[in-house]
DNA sequence: CTGTTAGCGCTTTCAC
DNA sequence: GTGAAAGCGCTAACAG
């Protein structure tokens, strides 16, 4: 492996004319320029990243970091979308990807710490947000360059996010205009941003519909089918009645089927269930799910976008930003009762 | 942001003695030992990575790769689990993962060898393997530390995979015992190994039974849903019968179960079908999918065990290893034709 | 046991 | 336009 210096030696100039071809100094003679060029390639030369590093002090590597306990979502193909979106972006713009799973919260943030502070990482992704999450604060706090794919409700940061209270909106909305009425909310932890935001969406279209809000049909759980299940076979034991879910995750609805399966409930003439993220799969499960669509692989794009840009633009640093990608609601059977 | 020379100072130790306690060098007294461990203490230091690397010239970081239009499977949940895997056992050895996610094997080899050249990571982790992998051949040829999620036919490398033919071999048992005898098998790009060997395991079932192995009965297609219909539709075209279907990957299996719908043709009853991966929302399909389970949790961590195994151990370099994982077959209503 | 001295490979003033 | 020299923060002989 050669080093700038045996560049240096078979073009015949010094170490630091060949790092100015490198970064395409302006002010070096044409001639120069291309016997280093032609040395870089007799040698095979390829600049060392972590040298270049050291004396920059930047690595152009972002951390993404998911913790997993929360984001039970992270076993969806949501991520892997979202991760394509990142790498595409990242690679247009000469950065890396640092991957950081964890298995709670706790950890997570050590370990989102600790890639900064060893300055393994230029800046950091955020895959969930809480409604006053640490992990937010102490980055805020340290002057960390992050952006979280969510947002925060406590502090201002960078983020990017899907209208997660517009969808919440629109799918009550249809479910109302199909006819139910007794619609349950089905959702993840309450800390989680878009777990109430979501909330929120449902509950401006039954308010503005003059349906009864009964807190006894909304439930946050676990947010994996069992939670789901779970959930809905509660509130039949304690007799509350509903025609209809919402719920705020693919994975949730999924339990929705299978409460409605083991009862012998019949979507969508007795049950309407709508769900969230458009997990592929579902649109071939029968009946179809109804589902809102989420923009994952922009969302990963987006969301490294302005991280990127944040970094390279130290100068408007102060400039919080918010970016909101629009979803939309696939109607399938799960939710169709009346024929058109 | 501290230094080892600031830790030093404070210490009243030379920059060595503080390098030797990070280091947890034995000869050094526990006093001077306590006295530096407290100023790093104080002063909140954190070695930093880059620095250490440069100095050590290794990273501790893996590069984990995926070239996407192969992997379609990339959009399946299989991967997040790998990794978790992947992620749980680097993070019990202090190593960290990069992530490179291309569109092609040829940006893929691009990628990975700068990985390498600018020496951002120690190692590599391959997630495909081809018949003839220009990939493999470059790294093996150049000495790169890998190791490969599959296998590879042509050069002897770190591998670690699941029992493909085996496991093709009793899904296709399974098959012949509830009765099929028509068995098409549906599988991805011709040029995987994983393709060729799950395929083996099919045609040695259908051998030892005594089953015909009609070739036009044998698809190689896209590994998408649309792919397993469109191949099974063609099949259909060209007057080919077949009463069961092995798809070497659920997004198939799901073309077959669009196919029979589409054609009315009911399952398991007058069409078997038989998936790999075990997709966890597969159970929920109506009817519900058997496939065969791949552990990729295990599959992910040890990939990486080896992987460090082989980047700490350079002694026994020489000894290729080749790991191979236990499959399961999950038996569901898709290929339960006999009523036990 | 601990300090001194060279680097690791590249970038970046500061001269000329 | 180009070179010399110092330095990024840490490690690793080599002494003593």
């Amino acid at each position: 492996m050669s080093t700038i210096k045996d560049v240096a030696k078979v073009a015949g100039v010094s170490p630091s004319t060949v790092s100015r071809v490198i970064a395409g100094n302006r002010r070096i003679s044409k001639k120069t320029r291309l016997r280093v060029q032609r040395a870089m390639a007799e040698l095979n030369y390829v600049p060392n990243a972590i040298a270049r590093s050291l004396a920059r002090s930047h690595t152009r590597t972002i951390g993404f970091t998911i913790s997993r306990a929360v984001d039970q979502a992270f076993s969806n193909p949501f991520f892997s979308e979202v991760l394509r979106g990142m790498s595409s972006v990242a690679q247009m713009h000469d950065y890396n990807i640092l991957l950081s799973i964890s298995m709670d919260p706790k950890e997570e943030m050590e370990k989102c710490l600790r890639l900064i502070q060893e300055r393994r990482v230029d800046g950091l992704i955020l895959s969930t947000s809480r409604l006053h999450d640490p992990l937010i604060a102490a980055l805020s706090e340290d002057d960390v360059p992050f952006v979280v794919m969510g947002r925060s409700v406590d502090l201002p940061v960078l983020s990017v996010n899907n209208d997660n209270v517009k969808a919440g909106y629109h799918a009550t909305m249809h479910l109302i205009e199909q006819g139910y009425c007794n619609i349950a909310f089905l959702s993840g932890p309450k800390d989680l941003v878009v777990s109430m935001d979501r909330f929120n969406g449902y509950k401006q279209a039954m308010s503005e519909k003059d349906l009864p809000l009964d807190s006894q049909r909304v439930v946050f759980t676990e947010l994996t089918e069992q939670g789901g299940f779970d959930a809905l076979e509660q509130l039949k034991e304690q007799g509350v009645l509903f025609d209809a879910v919402l719920a705020a995750d693919d994975l949730l609805a999924l339990g929705a089927f299978q409460f409605a399966k083991h009862f012998s409930i019949s979507v969508p003439e007795d049950l309407g269930i709508v769900g969230f993220n458009d997990t592929p799969v579902m649109e071939y499960m029968t009946p179809s799910l109804t589902s809102v669509r989420i923009l994952s692989y922009d969302l990963g794009a987006e969301v490294v976008d302005l991280l990127i840009n944040h970094l390279e633009n130290p100068d408007k640093r102060r400039a919080k930003k918010e970016i909101v990608l629009p979803s939309e609601l696939i109607i399938r059977d799960s939710s169709r009762r009346k024929k058109d």
